[in-house]
DNA sequence: GCAAGGTC
């Protein structure tokens, strides 16, 4: 074997990965590829003699000392996960009780395209010697890198000890060359907590979900088609949705009480942010927020407000004041983010919007769309990029160009986010084009909102001067901010969708100590308004932040409680439950178990982090979470006539009518 | 006919 090459099968976990690692393993000296990358299930690539330390001495995960050898290089991916868990035969629907599904057993299956996938990978692991495991390295691309461990060694038990796990998060030589130097192995324990996450679910959502269905089939008319499903992230999900609604409905308005302040000053020479234009003569009001806000009590607001009146000739100015403030530019762009942006700026619906980005991305018009990295890596050349959209960015030509004059003093380096995922860049644009070309027009607008954002990323913070004017009637404060702009900076790229109100213009130079005269001096009586129902964005907010679901999952759960028929969303954007999603949240608040919340889904995530970590076994958190869920569902199904209950305030029960 | 997680 000495003299052979080591044949090596390098698997990524999408095609875009497998391609880029192929680009460089051809980059690499002495390389030879052979032939085009030929097409099977996957793409597959070979290349000759890439040279870097032997595979057989690695796997330590440590920088290896080994000498360096010649590998032949067999390169394709898998499109995600290769398999799914379910229940047997003999557990059908109509063949079990739903409570047997906490411990039936359960089978792995390779269904579909990933058939073929499986089959196309046994047979490059025959014919191989080392297997090198190039998925994302998050917890999710571990479970599938055990995943493609099982298939390979069915076919070839002998590759066993030479499973290689390397670490990278960019497909760059550089990353890629220090990798094949350090080779580790799968962690375990990171594959545990996925398949401990994966086997709750499937047995806790299709256990409710059949007990559900079939409950509602038997007392309900109207539900024979119906799927009534059950899933730990859709019923939180519908339970933001229900909750928001329940607080609408329980609304009640309240009266409350304020006093208004107004002056009247001559408008200055130059008027607003905008442009300088004297306009002798004319005039503005300035509007004034009284220091308590709003009172709920009408006689306590009038005996003030009769005070002020009496001391309005003593209005008088005690602060006036000047800072410099900033409104900073977005931090680099996520997937999360992304879609609470789309949803605000553009009203694209979470599920319209990664269709649209995955057909973007697939055409090399932006990186990969589910991340949640909001962080440049140092090694990120940002300069041929905006130059790129200077010279074929359509209408971002002019300010990408801009980033880049004056020896680039409009530019600086991103901030970093809160959120790195370390498998994927932030989402930013890959090629510049005009955007008009983009004939789909919400693939359009979406485009142009990635390069907005990476080049409001790219840019300075805006400045603006702040004052802030405070007057004294009797005893009440009343105080007016004012805004000027500066510097739009970030700002002027980012137009229409980001602004910064500058409504009261800058206040006037008014000396403190000097007297002004109200030109108004009212009580006011208002009324507290209802909530709204909860928007897309907002409902994403309120997910990401619970841990409900992840980057590229959260659209999905949105959708599925829609299909359900749980809630509808309107043009606006904004959801409601329907009489079905609150009667199920109804139902199971009434025996007492919270099942909308999201602190079910809280623990699973943070025992299955327990066992990422190593601090607990699989088996334990298994036994132990499966028990208390049982313990639930037995208990949800003695009351089910509670769950009638709700559901019949809502729907006719059979033979009723 | 059930989940959630990948990806297309």
């Amino acid at each position: 074997m000495s003299n052979r090459e080591i044949r090596v099968l390098n698997v990524a976990e999408k095609p875009s990965v497998a391609r880029a690692l192929a680009g460089v393993f051809s980059g690499m000296q002495g390389s030879r590829q052979h032939g085009g990358p030929r097409r099977e299930a996957a793409q597959i690539f070979e290349h000759h003699n890439v040279r870097f330390p032997e595979i057989f001495r690695q796997g330590n995960g440590q920088r290896s000392n080994a000498p360096i050898k010649a590998h032949t290089m067999i390169t394709t991916s898998v499109r995600g996960h290769l398999s799914n868990r379910d229940f047997p035969d003999g557990f059908g629907w109509s063949a079990c009780d739903p409570g047997e599904l906490f411990h039936a057993p359960l089978e792995i299956s390779y269904k579909g395209d990933m058939n073929a996938l499986q089959r196309m990978l046994g047979n490059l692991a025959r014919n191989c010697q080392a297997v090198i495991l190039w998925l994302d390295c998050d917890r999710e691309g571990e479970a599938i890198a055990d995943e493609v461990r099982t298939v390979c060694l069915e076919k070839n038990q002998r590759l066993s000890p030479h499973m290689f796990r390397p670490k990278f998060s960019t497909v760059l030589p550089g990353e890629i060359q220090r990798a094949l130097q350090s080779l580790g192995r799968v962690n375990e324990n990171f594959v545990d907590a996925v398949n401990a996450r994966s086997e709750l679910d499937l047995r806790v959502g299709a256990a409710f979900s059949r007990f559900q269905t079939l409950r509602l089939q038997k007392k309900f008319s109207g539900f024979s088609e119906q799927v009534v499903s059950y899933g730990p992230c859709q019923f939180p999900t519908l339970g933001f949705i229900v909750e928001r609604w329940a607080r609408m409905e329980t609304f009640v308005s309240e009266k409350f009480w304020s006093i208004e302040l107004r002056i009247t000053v001559p408008v200055p020479g130059a008027d607003n942010d905008q442009n300088v234009n004297p306009q002798p003569g004319r005039t503005r009001s300035i509007e004034f927020t009284w220091k308590r806000g709003r009172l709920y009590d009408r006689l306590m607001t009038l005996v003030l407000y009769e005070s002020c009146m009496d001391a309005r000739d003593q209005a008088t100015v005690i602060d006036l004041r000047g800072t410099q403030k900033k409104k900073w530019r977005p931090v680099p762009l996520s997937t999360v983010e992304l879609q609470k942006r789309a949803s605000r700026f553009l009203r694209i619906g979470s599920e319209t919007l990664m269709a649209a980005a995955e057909s973007l991305y697939n055409n090399g018009y932006i990186s990969y769309p589910r991340t949640e990295t909001e962080v440049f890596r140092q090694e990120f050349q940002h300069r041929p990029l905006i130059q790129d959209l200077a010279g074929n960015g359509g209408e971002f030509r002019q300010y990408a160009s801009k980033l880049l004059s004056n020896n680039g003093q409009h530019f600086q380096n991103p901030r970093a986010g809160r959120n790195d995922d370390k498998a994927h860049p932030p989402i930013t644009p890959c090629k510049a084009v005009d955007p008009a070309t983009i004939p789909d027009t919400t693939q359009r607008s979406i485009y142009k909102l990635i390069v907005q954002h990476y080049l409001a990323c790219c840019s300075k913070d805006a400045v603006g001067k702040e004052t802030q004017l405070i007057v004294r009637i009797g005893t009440e404060d009343f105080t007016a901010k004012g805004l000027m702009i500066v510097e739009r900076n970030w700002l002027e790229v980012y137009h229409p969708h980001e602004r910064w109100s500058t409504q009261q213009g800058e206040l006037p130079e008014l000396e403190i100590g000097s007297r002004i005269v109200p030109s108004t001096l009212t009580m006011k009586e208002g009324e507290t308004t209802p909530p709204q129902p909860l928007t897309e964005a907002e409902l994403i907010a309120l997910m990401d932040r619970h841990g409900i679901g992840t980057d590229a999952t959260i659209a999905a759960h949105i959708t599925t409680i829609q299909e359900r028929q749980y809630a509808t969303k309107d043009a606006g954007q904004r959801f409601l439950p329907s009489p079905l999603g609150i009667a199920l949240v109804e139902g199971y608040n009434s025996m007492g178990y919270q099942l909308n919340k999201p602190d079910l889904r809280r623990e699973v995530e943070a025992e299955c982090n327990q066992v990422a970590a190593g601090t607990k076994q699989k088996a334990e958190i298994m036994n132990r979470i499966l028990e208390k869920m049982r313990q639930i569902f037995m208990a949800a199904r003695a009351e089910a006539t509670k769950l009638d209950a709700a559901v019949g305030r809502r729907f006719s029960r059979v033979g009723v009518g």
